[in-house]
DNA sequence: ATGGTTGCACAGCAA
């Protein structure tokens, strides 16, 4: 099956693009991040159109998560679990087929400085507690989204100017280590170890233009799953054009 | 140089 993680920035704003990106490239799953809208705002139909059902988990204006796919969605868990809920709509579990999709979107931590910079490691070790507590490293598990981290250097294209800088700061690479040390593999960076490689250019100045990106959106997969996985890709060109999300697409083909 | 762009919602914040 081929999965993909998107972060649209708004889905109402990007629905034709994301339409026409689904016709094109026919995922079997579509996970999304940021879609801003409450559940019942969400554009569902041209989706369940053309044989996708959505689960959405979604407030107004910020955040917002939600799985597209063909096959149903079991056993939906919506956001980080008590007794500390999170305000923000920024995780969606399903199992859909044999996998165990996690669909995140972590908090962006805006400043290292910043007290927001603290709740995104804090969400971060919230995320680490939830898969130990709830599953095994033997599940067939895929973790995607929005991690607003850039795992190492080489996901980064100046790294000196984003040296202990929001992104990339030892102390959140350290807390997404310690989500991969459930057992989960960056399932692009196993077909994929060159630089250069982005996932994430800021709408200014024309940084996707001149490739001044970040790799910040991850699929990540227990290794039997990421035994399975034949091949994985940036879709680069879905930042091109008019009108796109300041991210691209990210996507995996199982077996 | 602390700029610049976009989305939401209609001012100013978040990214």
């Amino acid at each position: 099956m081929k999965l993909a993680s998107w972060n649209v920035n708004s889905i109402r704003a990007r629905l034709d693009r994301v339409v026409e990106w689904i016709d094109r490239n026919r995922p079997d799953v579509l996970c999304l991040q940021e879609t801003k809208v409450a559940d019942d705002l969400f554009p569902r139909e041209p989706f369940e159109s053309r044989g996708y059902q959505v689960t959405a988990f979604g407030q107004k204006t910020y955040n917002g998560v939600a799985i597209v796919s063909r096959q149903p969605a079991a056993d939906v868990v919506r956001g980080l679990p008590l007794p500390n809920p999170d305000p923000g709509s920024r995780l969606l579990c399903a199992t859909v087929a044999d996998l165990r999709v996690v669909n995140v979107y972590v908090p962006n931590g805006r400043a290292v400085d910043s007290p927001y910079f603290a709740q995104k490691l804090d969400w971060l070790r919230r995320l680490s507690g939830y898969l130990d507590e709830t599953a095994r490293p033997s599940d067939a598990i895929v973790l995607c989204g929005d991690f607003n981290v850039a795992p190492e250097d080489r996901d980064v294209h100046d790294p000196a100017a984003y040296r202990d800088q929001v992104h990339c700061h030892p102390e959140e690479r350290k807390a997404l280590a310690e989500v991969a040390a459930f057992g989960l593999i960056d399932v692009v960076r196993r077909h994929h170890p060159e630089s250069g490689l982005y996932s994430w250019w800021d709408y200014r100045q024309g940084a996707f233009h001149r490739n001044r990106g970040l790799r910040i959106d991850h699929v990540w997969a227990t290794e039997s799953v990421a035994a399975r996985c034949s091949g994985a890709a940036i879709d680069r060109d879905a930042r091109k054009g008019k009108q796109p999300s300041d991210h691209a697409p990210v996507i995996a083909e199982i077996a």
